[in-house]
DNA sequence: TTATTTACCAAACGGTTGTTTGATAAAAAA
DNA sequence: TTTTTTATCAAACAACCGTTTGGTAAATAA
């Protein structure tokens, strides 16, 4: 499992360092909270820098004073989700004080919560699909991610299966569960997801 | 099964209704096809009108001899692949002549020569992706092709499966080919389609 | 206190891109 | 033949968007 940290420009000022943020409007986390959403919902090229500024009560030239460009904020929510996704969702896989079949239940409950509602969506497989061919760095961040959710899944399944076995249905789950969240948000149907999650979580049976 | 035609631009024209093209560098058919290519590659936003002319050894300006808008030109590009799946695969399910395997197994293989290749992807799954919050009208042309596809699958698998058992492995397995084909594209190995495609024709034997 | 840093605004800049316009040469029609 | 239509080009237009710049007021540091 990789955990990665993108290294933001909050570190480099001598406020975050000595922990007496001056008037904000707006914090790091809000900024990344809000990225998130309008690049889940209207894809990378079409969510412009003033969209998200707004949806952080900013004036677009504002962002540059957290963030160098559009691409390095991008990167930073895309390191942001990930980081989420590591500590509460693949950590449950790894958590030997429950059952195999209770840390997929977990990590099924979460991914729910991740994927509906404001989100409407994977980011990680939206924004994937749309610059794969474009920006190759995003690419090489997004396949990490989907490398330690197979992992987890893998990890856990050994439990049940051969270890060649686990990683075959492991691919094959997170795969599922991508191709359900795609028909869930081209449908605007929460069902989509929901099921597919009840057929991986019987594969642990 | 609901087919599209979309009214293209040659149509009113006098010297395709005589049937006599004068001097053209390119044909209908040729632009949609590198529309195509190109949309798949580069997503909606990021392919420029100027990208698909060059394609066709054309400037820019001349496409809107051929199409109005970028924005009708993705629709005519939709309505094409729309019909040739259509024709090339859904067709097959309804193919009485043949055995539910092999209907199955036909299917696979034309969809996994449509997706392997230059397209590298389902375009229907990009773009519904990406202008899903953005431009409703993709999204309805696009639902309307995933349910052509699952009617045909469902249509298939009654002969295994209960009414409403076919209908919900028919949608399992376009979620899970989707979800294959966008691995397949941000890892870049055909492996991930072509094993769903295999793990779909089973679910007939 | 004074000096410096911070968070933000307002405006402008420069490049890109979808679209339009006017012209041209070849083909088709009359 | 003459006239009209067609396919294309070259250039310009207008809007948008990522980014930069210069300034301001508040907070912090000295």
């Amino acid at each position: 499992m990789t955990v990665v940290f993108y290294t933001s420009y909050f570190v480099h000022s001598k406020s975050y360092i000595n922990n007496t943020m001056p008037k904000a409007k707006v914090s790091e986390t809000f900024i990344l909270n809000q990225a998130l959403k309008i690049f889940s919902q209207k894809s990378y090229y079409h969510a412009t820098m003033a969209d998200i500024a707004e949806a952080c009560g900013l004036l677009k030239g504002s962002m540059y004073h957290y963030y160098p460009s559009k691409e390095d904020l991008m990167k930073a929510v895309i390191a942001y989700v990930h980081d989420y996704f590591n500590k509460e969702v693949f950590a449950h896989a790894y958590d030997q004080k429950v059952s195999t079949r209770e840390r997929l239940r977990k990590m099924g409950e979460v991914t729910e919560k991740m994927f509906i509602g404001p989100q409407e969506g994977c980011i990680m497989g939206n924004i994937g699909i749309e610059t794969a061919r474009v920006i190759p760095e995003f690419s090489d961040l997004i396949c990490n991610f989907f490398n330690d959710w197979v992992d987890a899944l893998t990890y856990v399944l050994k439990d049940k299966y051969s270890d060649k076995t686990a990683r075959e249905v492991a691919e094959q789950c997170v795969s599922e569960i991508e191709g359900a969240v795609m028909m869930m948000r081209i449908y605007n149907e929460p069902r989509y997801l929901k099921d597919a999650l009840k057929r991986v979580a019987k594969r642990a049976y």
